[in-house]
DNA sequence: GGCTATCAGTTGCTTTTGTAACTAACAACC
DNA sequence: GGTTGTTAGTTACAAAAGCAACTGATAGCC
């Protein structure tokens, strides 16, 4: 009859999730004084090289005016470049300073030793069946969200052919 | 050699409970225009009967400033009245009015209706295997965390022994 | 009793987030 | 080529959350 709270599932999530983001926060918080935003940001752009705003906000769900909000964030910390499209100009494409990529290494390591603490005692069968299960939970494609390439010159990072090409 | 983002567990959890929370909002917030905080307090009273704002802080791992101004709130929307404990005057035993417990009523049934409409195509077993990997991960006890009974008069709701009998 | 420590809960101030309106740039259509 | 609609990104203001200091109450110890 009556309803239970630990079990329902929004809730579970949410608690499995705040778990494990308050102990990850510590290592890009004291170490590198970054909000959540700014680390998720920094790490798009650490996995996937060269984006605009947009292709972070839509890859990440997270709405723009955070990710405009951490973009001068991580700028100002000369994490960040930012380098206008010379074809559209209301883009910006954002990639990592030296600076940045040396966090993103670092944090990228933590990270990993991180999840690896986390998950220490589920078998491997465990943690693919959760990721799969979160994955599909938060539809997140399997693939990966590499984004439409950038047409700029000196794009290296973005070998794919563009959208802009030939226009 | 490269990180991989969407595998990343802290990130992924919290993709997965953004996705539920952010859906399952629409219930409490447009028919009742309560806040996340709000939500969670108004079902540990309705689940676990009358309760002090520091239990809902442990049970739910809720910073004890949320927690009171949730309080406030939902007293305002008189869902919930306060009663001061007559031994420790320190201690206010919150419990829902008639219309906190018609609201959580309502609500927990729209929690049942989204929670299946939100795991179907999972099996059973897939959603008891999660639920079992999430407890774990939130380092949550398998049982109730029925609290501390209360101590004084009329309080029908918490028929174990007090803790402050006999002092 | 009186001193100190601790605890439940609140308040004030700062930081962060949410929302909507805005600017600048492009596209499409006539 | 100008008008209208749309898009990327920013900004301004309001709502919410985080943090530290506070109040009132109890406990323990001398």
């Amino acid at each position: 009859m009556s309803f239970d709270l630990p079990l329902f599932l929004p809730y579970l999530l949410n608690r499995a999730a705040e778990t494990a983001s308050e102990e990850f926060q510590a290592q890009y918080r004291s170490r590198y004084g970054m909000l959540r935003t700014e680390w998720r940001v920094l790490f798009h752009l650490g996995c996937y090289g060269e984006l605009t705003a947009k292709e972070i906000c839509t890859a990440a769900s997270i709405h723009k005016t955070k990710v405009s909000r951490a973009v001068r964030a991580l700028e100002r910390k000369r994490y960040l470049t930012r380098r206008q499209d010379t074809v559209d100009r209301r883009n910006e494409w954002l990639s990592l300073t030296r600076a940045g990529h040396a966090v993103f290494d670092d944090l990228s390591k933590a990270a990993e030793r991180y999840e690896a603490r986390l998950l220490d005692g589920f078998s491997p069968e465990d943690v693919s069946r959760l990721r799969d299960t979160l994955m599909k939970l938060a539809r997140i494609d399997k693939e990966k969200p590499r984004p439409l390439a950038s047409n700029a010159p000196g794009a290296s990072l973005n070998p794919a052919g563009s959208l802009f090409d030939e226009t």
